[in-house]
DNA sequence: AATCGCGGCAACCGCCTCCTC
DNA sequence: GGAGGAGGCGGTTGCCGCGAT
């Protein structure tokens, strides 16, 4: 039968926003903040779904957003930041500032992919076009029991393979209840590995002796990897200083990272690298590490 | 000048997760 | 612990503008 709808749709406009509409919202906002979605229409006057005044507050209305053309360093970052994270646009905008998913999605849907085509990489695994055949080739021929390669198997389409070169940790290696049973041993490296990914993508500059106890949650353990790729790759491909506070991750021009929360992450540096250890959610610590050169 | 095709983007839809009771 | 509601997210759709023919 399906769910109550969100709202009224019967009196309610849809297609696009009018100027008037806009002032509306943005006025309402201004005066009452964001929040309570549902009500907010009829108390704003508007004869929207409340999930629709949140899209458009959030991907249009909102005074923070940075419109124009993206940056090569921000199609940088989100490559990388995809190759980590996968589809998970709210991920990926809230590591760029002032972008909004929808605006993030649409661009790699329209321009991003097309650049990684042009360069010889898969927009979707990130391997370069000519090893994919191979790798099925080859998968095929082991029929291995673990899968690895593209055909996400849950509803949030992770990249399984991802995590797993990201991985260095057993605990790192369990998480992905979604798709398979955890298990108490690490797995073999993947044999797709043998592609080369070009990407130096792990956490190799910073063993993990000094992990926290802790075991991470997924969540926790893709901002990690996140946040080392993209860092170490930022840094090699610029030699810019790149910060990965969940704040402030971007590109910076060398200066340290003093940004905090809470608890006031704390970054190690030596010489060629970074690390920065910012608190999570539940006070776990994440940790990650980048190489300047 | 008119038509067609394509690309870009805003908006919608439906499912999922989280929160509250 | 379970149910229901609200918010959030990702995929998809549809409109509009622009260039090619």
């Amino acid at each position: 039968m399906g769910r109550s709808p969100c709202c009224e749709k019967a009196h309610t406009n849809k297609g696009a926003w009018t100027k008037e509409e806009d002032q509306r919202l943005i006025a309402y906002i201004k005066a009452n903040g964001e929040g309570c979605w549902r009500s907010l229409p009829k108390a704003a006057g508007l004869l929207r779904c409340g999930k629709s005044c949140r899209l458009r507050w959030i991907n249009y209305l909102r005074p923070d957003l940075k419109r124009g053309n993206f940056t090569e360093e921000e199609d940088e970052l989100i490559i990388k930041l995809h190759e980590l994270l996968g589809n998970k646009w709210s991920l990926i905008a809230g590591r760029l500032p002032g972008r909004t998913d929808n605006e993030i999605k649409n661009y790699w849907n329209t321009h991003i992919k097309r650049k990684l085509l042009a360069r010889g990489v898969d927009p979707q695994t990130h391997r370069p076009l000519n090893a994919l055949a191979a790798a099925a080739d080859h998968q095929q021929q082991l029929q291995a029991p673990r899968r690895f390669a593209g055909a996400p198997a849950g509803h949030h389409h992770h990249h399984p393979d991802h995590f797993a070169v990201l991985s260095n940790s057993p605990e790192a290696c369990s998480h992905s209840s979604d798709d398979e049973p955890s298990s108490a041993t690490p797995p073999p490296p993947p044999r797709h590995l043998g592609i080369d990914l070009n990407l130096s993508i792990s956490l190799a500059p910073y063993q993990p002796q000094d992990q926290t106890s802790e075991p991470m949650k997924q969540e926790e353990e893709d901002e990690a990897s996140a946040m080392a790729n993209g860092a170490g790759n930022a840094a090699t491909t610029t030699a810019t200083a790149v910060c990965l506070c969940l704040n402030r991750l971007g590109l910076h021009g060398g200066e340290v990272c003093s940004c905090g929360r809470g608890g006031a992450p704390s970054m190690q540096a030596s010489t060629h690298m970074f690390r920065f250890i910012t608190p999570l959610g539940g006070g776990h610590h994440n940790s990650s590490s980048t190489t300047m050169t």
